[in-house]
DNA sequence: TAGTGGTCTAGACCACCGA
DNA sequence: CGGTGGTCTAGACCACTAG
């Protein structure tokens, strides 16, 4: 584990615990280092994470403080920072999967782009319905290329393809760019998500991309309005 | 200007212009400090600020390499990233508001809670319809405090309010908690936006807050589905 | 093995803030 | 003015990757 992670994870606990009071700025960073033992910029970087994670701001010739916003959510959130995979979002749930259709195809020009290969590069094209304790909750059209990511069964559809990428095939993801839209809900929308022929769908359209800069997934993920909200943190440069 | 971010800047043009071939990694570390005259730590900065943005990847032991990731748009591409203020966002096109109410308030309990205020503390409470070339893009639903954010007028809000936020009052905007989902229109929605009855909503909940961290801004955008998208540039901390 | 990026140090100077 | 955070340096050692 690094330095400044360890000092973060440690900052975080105690903010979370209310060790240091919201009234007054926490020890300032000269301090901390003597505490923790680390120079200022390893510090600063600790500090870095909190601050883009929300938690603490600074102010120079102040001090650094920390922030306290309201969070609470009946609706599955996702944070735009968090790393892939439903299963792995919502742990204490039970997730399930539903294929839809599951072939071998040639991508169309738009899906050839996005994942950066050849019209003659074949791709999965996969459609699943997601399910938490058994209520619908997303509709998931993934296309991935078959030399890049092998060996996808219905087994595998059946959990987690992230498990299969980050676990079997040990690649690791570097991260994802997603468009986030609202949408009618379509004649598939309403058969599987059981939604009403007037009811919206929050779409997330994403490309993912390897460790290593590749794409490896485009994926059109339908959501039903009422169980989705999409949540994300945006702090100023400078 | 600081110098990480002049270099950044620096390398960004490089990239947008195709400077560096994308098949081969860009100069290591220790060329670009000798070419921009820093050290690796600011040189390391630098490049942060371009691989959070997803236009580079790193591999340690390998080299620092191009994403290159299609991006065309019709639509208003908003980069969860990005400094706020739909003046600033379009500059390039005429942004018009139409002001629908504009008073002060008692905040809910609800509104009190995500603004960190007494329900006794007054509020401006301002509806506008905001407009682009002449069309109904956005309806927006503000609360601002007042003692905050005094002296808005109706000459402001026809403008911008985040230029007399940063201008007028030399306030600095620390960043925002923003919330996505689809919505069903209501009558307000189809009377000003002009969108139809089942024309579904992308609605986002924003609570923006000061670079010291007090929430200025509790709001609701209410846009038109087929004129905007949220865009999200999400990487893995490993 | 050579070269890359990742982390960390111990200091320095500066900009900003409050008293 | 003293204390804060912001930036920057010139190194050091380590972890990883390719050939």
């Amino acid at each position: 584990m690094n330095k400044y992670k360890h000092i973060s994870d440690e900052i975080r606990k105690r903010i979370k615990e209310g060790y240091y009071p919201t009234s007054r700025p926490i020890p300032d960073e000269h301090s901390l280092c003597e505490e923790f033992a680390c120079s200022r910029m390893t510090m600063k970087k600790a500090l870095d994470i909190l601050v883009a994670e929300g938690l603490l701001y600074r102010k120079r010739g102040h001090g650094t403080f920390i922030i306290q916003v309201p969070n609470k959510d009946s609706e599955v959130n996702v944070i735009s920072e968090e790393s892939l995979g439903l299963s792995n979002l919502v742990k204490d749930k039970e997730v399930s999967s539903r294929i839809i259709a599951f072939d071998v195809q040639f991508p169309s020009a738009q899906v050839a782009e996005q994942l950066n290969i050849r019209t003659d590069s074949p791709i999965y094209r996969i459609i699943r319905l997601r399910s938490i304790n058994n209520e619908p909750y997303v509709l998931e059209k993934t296309f991935m290329p078959t030399n890049l990511i092998p060996g996808i069964t219905e087994e595998i559809l059946n959990s987690s393809i992230y498990n299969h990428i980050q676990n079997t095939l040990e690649l690791k993801i570097g991260g994802a760019h997603r468009k986030i839209r609202a949408s009618k809900s379509n004649s598939l929308d309403q058969e599987y998500l059981g939604c009403k022929s007037d009811d919206p769908i929050l779409e997330v359209e994403q490309v993912g991309f390897l460790n290593n800069g590749i794409p490896f997934e485009y994926s059109f993920s339908r959501h039903r309005y009422d169980r989705f909200v999409f949540t994300s943190v945006s702090i100023s440069k400078q």
